[in-house]
DNA sequence: CTGAAAGCGCTAACAC
DNA sequence: GTGTTAGCGCTTTCAG
């Protein structure tokens, strides 16, 4: 295990000084085709690699960007960050990857780590907090991109974003449930009041159902298999049960299914159900679901094009960008549709 | 966007030695206890923050690992990759993410490129292929453990490895149909003959088929919807059709999940199913998937466990650790247990 | 207990 | 075209 051969090797071994080496490795043009070759022999034969930590000190640059995100256990986050690093690669960046587990102090804590790293800049799915701090000036001086919920503005700083439909894609899935199968009493369940998708996803409910004339009935504590089959005997039990559910995210849509399979209450017969996100075996499933599709892997790869189109300075730094991506409703058979007719298996 | 303040900023601002500060920083015991506090107001007052980069290039440690996965899609490697992270974090590490698309090449030259970046360490989902690089002398200055699949030794280097019981499994699979519900033509069906766990797989198939006094019968090319129910058909035609097919990965299960019902093909009645690896809503299907459980978290942390024991050198770098971590058979409806009886729903 | 000097590996700026 | 000098921010070494 000896000591890695260093620039100052390579120039020895060349018979040249070290600026002729960087200026190669570079390839900066100032070089003779022959001293060139020489030095790219030396470098070959030592099996030279430049020390990036060197690099970086020297040139205030990392080619490192750092990647923030609740979980990786969740398909949707995972493949948000399987899509922004394949961008990464594109542009020959390495990523700085953490968990924050959704708690704004681990990011806040783990985004200053990257920002000693030298980070150039930070994508980010932000924590679900009404005190998140990636706002602080120290941030201020990378680009920062936030996906699936957008960083709250602070001290009148606002971020790029990339999010989703997430009020149409609800607003449809209820249009389709009360236009399409006439149905008026839906339930709506969700399994975080304070996220920002989740809000965002009750108000397109909301909406609809006001449009429609009709009364709004919401559950936000879904969050283990007890509570979904206490939120659907609860249901049931209503003098005017509830016709349909709307499951705000994959989470919710799981728990509930599984509650719904286990109470033996026929889907869509008795109790049609939309969720909002696709799972792997959706479509397997018996009814199938009918979901509303979000572009998980377009939600990575915008905000990796955000970022790096400002860390490239094709985009000016304080040129704020808000894409909003729009979803899609995939209709298969647990709203009802194609249910009469014996398709669904 | 000024300057970030330096250790020399500080030392001025306190009236003290840089060198004072670094020992209040690193927590060095010679230090008076009134100038420690002096150094730390200072600090705090300029909001100093270490320069990783300048401290990693003196001191030849990063404090980051280093991790490389095929992808992130696949919820098995993005869980894995998950409990990685937060053994990382533990040890207040960071980790630095490469996808190699299950690429020899990309991983050895994004491998490369981590060595440039002085990660201390290396977990890696190898890729599929039977000239992986990552046993190259420049790999072994730092420790290297691989997960899901072993490394092949090159040149009589070994790395650490964490795998499941693929054969064991299998042949548990085998067994259940074999004994339990006394089937005897079990057809093999995979996606990649090339991949170790595959090879281990049909291997543990093989060995309970021929105990069994078997014939066996395999694809191992099982890699899209048409494919998949090219496989179905193939197999339904033959003068004496398989009683059941033993799906080797979450790919090859969706893929013939999915024909089976284009194809309505009764399962478990006409046909049991039994898959390695569980899927997300595998238990709410119909029939609910009987499937060979893989610890998903355990390998990643177990790797985690394996890489810090060395880093931290509570373990000798040349003592070589080969877990072998067990799985389970989750016994549910589609190999035909609890299913006459109506439990599916 | 504290500080000054040297240098980790690299490159920008300026000589020659 | 090519080499020399200086210094990025930090810590090891060795004097005080």
């Amino acid at each position: 295990m000896q000591r890695k051969p260093t620039m100052n090797d390579v120039a020895r071994l060349a018979g040249v000084g070290t600026m002729t080496v960087s200026r190669v490795l570079n390839s900066s043009p100032h070089v003779s085709d022959e001293t060139a070759a020489r030095v790219r022999t030396a470098v070959a034969r030592l099996g030279y690699q430049p020390n990036e930590m060197a690099r970086a000190l020297r040139n205030f640059k990392s080619s490192t960007i750092g990647l923030l995100l609740p979980n990786l256990y969740d398909p949707f986050y995972a493949t948000c960050a399987h899509a922004l690093n394949m961008v990464a690669k594109e542009h020959d960046y390495t990523v700085l990857l953490t968990i924050t587990n959704d708690n704004a102090d681990h990011e806040y804590v783990e985004a200053k780590r990257m920002l000693q790293r030298h980070v150039e800049g930070l994508v980010v799915i932000p924590a679900e907090s009404d005190r998140c701090r990636l706002g602080d000036p120290e941030f201020s001086e990378i680009p920062v991109v936030s996906m699936d919920r957008p960083l709250p503005p602070i001290e009148g700083r606002e971020m790029d974003s990339v999010t989703t439909e997430n009020q149409t894609g609800a607003r449809e899935a209820i249009e389709h449930l009360v236009q399409v199968h006439g149905l008026k009493r839906i339930l709506f369940v969700g399994h975080k009041p304070a996220l920002f998708t989740m809000q965002e996803r009750h108000e397109g409910y909301t909406s609809a159902m006001s449009t429609a004339g009709l009364a709004t009935m919401a559950r936000f504590d879904c969050v283990s298999e007890a509570r979904a089959t206490e939120i659907c005997r609860d249901a049931l039990e209503l003098p005017e049960p509830p016709q349909a559910i709307f499951t705000a995210n994959n989470l919710a849509t799981r728990l509930i299914l599984s509650a719904l399979l286990k109470l033996r209450i026929r889907v869509p017969e008795q109790l049609a159900l939309v969720g909002f996100d696709d799972l792997e075996l959706s479509d397997l499933l018996h009814p199938a679901l009918t979901v509303v599709r979000q572009p998980m892997t377009d939600l990575g790869s915008t905000a990796g094009r955000l970022l790096f189109g400002k860390l490239k300075s094709q985009v000016p730094r304080d040129q704020l960008a808000r894409v909003v991506l729009p979803v899609e409703l995939v209709v298969r058979n647990s709203c009802g549709c194609f249910f009469a007719s014996g398709l669904g298996r």
